[in-house]
DNA sequence: TAGATTGTTAATCGATTAACAATC
DNA sequence: TAGATTGTTAATCGATTAACAATC
C-alpha cells in the first residue's frame, strides 16, 4: 500500500499511541498537546510530533491534537478496523491461551479456524471454535482463504507448516516459534513473539542491576 | 553487577546468539567464524564481533570462536544457570499457559508459586504447583522471598499488586500487563511482553505490504 | 612462515532531540 | 493581536558497518 518509508522504530511505537489515546478518549479528554502526551507516555514531545508527521499533519498549531480524531487516524493506520481472516495453528497450552485471551477482532483480525496435529483435541471448543485436525488445513484454506496465520507449534515442524500456508495464500504470520519465517519468505509480513528470548533478557537485567 | 555500559540493542541480541550456538553445539560443531555465524544468523560479521567484544575476547585470531565455550560464556552472561525464585501472579488462560509452557529452569528462574484472585481456582495444579489465593501472597513472600514476579493479570489491578511485590522484595518483573512498571519503579528490572501491541504491529505490516 | 580471522578504530548511517519559523 | 503549539529543518547522539592492524 503506502508509507513504506516509515521506519520500524516509529511503527513499533504506534500501538502505544493508540493505547494511550484510547484511554484519554475514554476519560473524556478532547484535546492534547505533544508536551502533555510526552509527560504521560514517556516519549519526548519532539519525537511525538516527528512520529505523527510521518503520516500527516494531524495537529493544529496553537491548539494541539484532537484526541478522538488522532485515535481514529492511528487506528486506521494500524488497520484495527480490518477483519483479516486468521487461522491459529497449534492448540497446546499457548495456542489455546492466545485464542481465548487475545482481542483479535479489536485489532484487525478475525479468527476463523484452529488447528492441531493431535487428533485427541479435535472437536474441543476454544472461543467458540472447534479445534480441527491439521490434516484438514488444505481444504479449509481453499474454502475460506485466510490471509493470516498464528503459529503456536513446536519449532521443528514450523518450516513445513509455513511452506504450506504460504502456498495457500497466507500473507502474514504471528510467529511464536523460533523458525525464521522472514528470512525464508521475504514477501510476507512477520511479527515474532520470542517469549523465551524475552525471559532471558529479563534474566540478564536481573543479574546486572 | 557489571557491564552496565552494554547497550540494550546488544543485550536483546544475546538470546539469539545463545539459541544458535546451542543448536550448533548440539549438531557437534566445534568452531565457528564470525562470517559463518553471520550467514546463519543474519547479523553482519562486524556486528557479531562488536557484540561479543562487549563482554570479552572470546575468539582467537585466525581460528574463530569455540562453539561450546562461547555458548557457555553467553549463558553465563545471561544468567541462565541462576535459579531466581519466581512467582506467577494470575492463573487465567495466559498465566496457566505461561506456567505450563515456559522452560523457566533453563533460563535462570525457578517457579515456586502461582497466585490468582479467583477463589475457585485454588488448589488446582499447574506444572505441579497448586494455584494459591492472592490473599496468601504476603505470607508466602515473607517465607520464601521470591525475587521475580510474572504478571499475567488484568492491567487494572497491576499497580496495586506491583506495589506490594516491590515492597516484599521482588526485583524483577516479566510483565504481560500494560501497567508501566519501569516508569514507576526505576530500580527494578522489567521486561514487557505486550502481545496486543505485537498483534497491531502485524496488522500494520499486513496493510502495508 | 602464510593464511585466516579476530579485536578495535574509523566511517557511515539512522534515529532522536533541539530549535525555530509557520500558523492557528 | 498575542500566546500557544505545531510542522519541519538542523544538530546531536548512538548504533551499525567497514577497514585494517594485531596475532594466532
Amino acid at each position: 500500500m503506502a508509507k513504506n518509508d516509515v521506519s520500524l522504530s516509529v511503527i513499533k511505537r504506534l500501538p502505544r499511541y493508540y493505547r494511550f489515546l484510547g484511554e484519554m478518549k475514554k476519560a473524556g479528554l478532547q484535546r492534547i498537546s505533544s508536551s502533555e502526551l510526552s509527560k504521560r507516555m514517556g516519549f519526548t514531545a519532539s519525537q511525538i510530533r516527528q512520529d505523527l508527521n510521518c503520516f500527516g499533519g494531524f495537529g493544529q498549531q496553537g491548539y494541539g491534537y484532537n484526541v478522538s480524531q488522532l485515535y481514529a487516524e492511528i487506528g486506521k493506520i494500524l488497520g484495527v478496523n480490518k477483519k483479516a481472516k486468521t487461522v491459529l495453528i497449534g492448540a497446546g497450552n499457548l495456542g489455546r491461551a492466545v485464542a481465548a485471551h487475545m482481542s483479535f477482532e479489536e485489532r484487525g483480525f478475525n479468527l476463523i479456524g484452529i488447528f492441531d496435529r493431535n487428533e485427541a483435541l479435535a472437536g474441543q471448543l476454544v472461543r467458540g471454535l472447534p479445534i480441527r485436525h491439521i490434516g484438514g488445513l488444505y481444504d479449509f484454506c481453499r474454502e475460506n482463504a485466510p490471509t493470516v496465520a498464528v503459529l503456536c507449534i513446536p519449532s521443528d515442524n514450523a518450516a513445513e507448516v509455513t511452506e504450506e500456508l504460504v502456498r495457500l495464500g497466507v500473507k502474514g504470520f504471528w510467529n511464536f516459534t523460533h523458525y525464521d519465517i522472514a528470512a525464508n519468505y521475504p514477501g510476507v509480513a512477520v511479527e515474532n513473539v520470542h517469549l523465551s528470548d524475552s525471559l532471558m533478557t529479563l534474566s540478564y537485567h536481573l543479574n546486572n542491576l
